[in-house]
This record gives C-alpha cells, structure tokens and sequence, in this order.
DNA sequence: CTTGACCCTCCAGTGACTGGAACCCCTATC
DNA sequence: GATAGGGGTTCCAGTCACTGGAGGGTCAAG
C-alpha cells in the first residue's frame, strides 16, 4: 500500500501519515524508488491512532496507548489510567467553556445589536470587577 | 507604571504584556532607560484584554473589541455579532467534547483496571467499526 | 561595592499538524 | 519521444498564544 491508500483507508491525510512515521509512531517500509510501502499492521496502527485521537487523546498518550496494545503482558490498569487521566482533564475542559458559555450567553441576551453604540458586553469587558465580584 | 505594576494589576504575566505590544495590542511609552512606562489607559487596555481572553476570544477577536470599545461611533451589532459567533464556536467545541467524555466514560467504566490484559478501551481504539456504526 | 529585584532583547520551543515549493516517478496518450 | 496527469518525495515556514531561558542593563538598599 502507498501513502494515498492507507490515506483513503483510515481517513488520516498523508501529511499527517508522514508526520507520524516522522515522530516514530509508525515505521513503513521503503520501495526502490524511494515510496512508503505500509502493510496491513501498519494501516491498523494509523487507524488506531485516528480513534485515539478522535476521542482527544494528545500524541503521547496516543504513544502509550499504542505501546500497551503491543503489549501482550499489559496490566489494563494502565490503560484505564490514561483514560481516566484524560477523562478529567476534558471534564475540566467541558467546565470551563461552559461557564464562558453562560457569560457570553448573558452578555449576548442584554445587548441590542443595533446601531447605537451602547453595549453591555463592551461594558463587560471593560470593568474592573474586584476579586469578591469575580469569586462570588 | 512598569510592566510589573501593570502586571500586578491586570493579573497578565509581563510575558504576555511584552507579546501584546509586540503585536500591536498596547503601545506603551518608553522611559530613558528603555524601560516601557505604561499609563492608566494602557492599563485599562490589558485589563480589558485579560478579560476578553479570560472569555475565550481569540487574539483578533480582543483587537476588533478593543477597536470596537474605543470607537465611539460604533454600532453594538458588531459587538454582538463577535460574540456571538464565538458564542457558537464554544457550543460546538462543547459538544464535541462531551461527545469525547461519554465515549470514554463507557471505555472507562467497562474496564477492568486490573492486572490482566484484556482491556475493552483498546479493543474499541482497534476496532474497525464502519461507516453505519459511526453514524448510527 | 555588592546584592537582589527589576527591566531589556532575542531566540527557541510548545502541539499537532498544514501549506507550499521544488522535485521525482509512473502510466497513458499523441 | 514528448507531454500531461496524478501519484509520491523532502524540506521549510507558518499556525496560535504564549513561555522559558540566556545574557545582559538598571536601580535602590545596605
């Protein structure tokens, strides 16, 4: 298989392909003429990755994940260590966007959107809330 | 004022103080020993921006803003239409995420997190489940 | 005079790609 | 044999919003 197909098969861009092998996730094998050549474990790796990824896990867990699938002697503790640990953070991640949400979400309720200059959000933004203000 | 006072004051890290000028978001005055002098309006501006950053604007968006909140002309349909529009842009980051965090959650739940092997979020991540099953 | 807290500039790195230039390879067609 | 096209290759630069660090200048206190 060439690049483009292993492209076509995960959905992965080539570009991202050779980002990889470049970063040591996948080693494919050369042709003469100079051609990646992937076989069917490499096309399984990729695809692995693109649903590691998919799911929000960073390059290097992608790397652990990769490694405990390799290995046949894995405890699953291990895995489930790295998805409970990511699992947080995106929990984390969920919270802190949702309260930008419910700010904007106000800020954007009070404002007109005419062609007076008078704006709640500008307002907003501009004013010095103490620490009490922003803690309470 | 010195970049550390302002610092203090707006909570931004003279790091990120020095980056703004650099882009042109500040333009502090410079003292004779070269070191930037920053006044209360200058102060007022980081604030500002540490705000609208803290709301998850981009740093395009905080330049609109802040040329939105120093023109006095300005019509608060183009405030709002910013706001907005990130406004959609953390829902939808929002969902994916929770997309994210449901998967794992099951993997996480159906995992054993013991000394063995078999491992149900690896099995997932290896699975090829086609087109229909991602939609469906 | 030294110490320590400031301040300065410039360069490199982050994460995970992405775009583009400049080039090679292979097949088909005229 | 020339040409067109659709592959593939490498390498470099850019993204976003900082952040870290080296190497140095400035200033007030003791």
């Amino acid at each position: 298989m060439n690049i483009g197909d292993v492209s076509h098969l995960t959905g992965l861009p080539a570009k991202t392909i050779r980002y990889y092998e470049e970063i040591g996730l996948v080693r494919p094998a050369r042709d003469a003429n100079g051609y990646r050549v992937f076989c069917d474990t490499d096309a399984h790796k990729l695809a692995f990755l693109g649903r590691s990824r998919a799911l929000g896990f960073s390059i290097e867990d992608c790397r652990t994940l990769l490694a405990l699938y390799e290995d046949d002697d894995r405890a699953s503790a291990d895995v489930k260590r790295v998805a409970t640990e990511h699992l947080h953070q995106i929990e984390d991640k969920i919270a802190q966007l949702q309260a930008m949400r419910d700010t904007l979400n106000e800020l954007v309720r009070t404002c007109a959107g005419d062609n007076r200059p008078d704006c709640p959000i500008l307002k907003d933004l501009s004013q010095d809330r103490g620490e009490a203000a922003r803690k309470g």
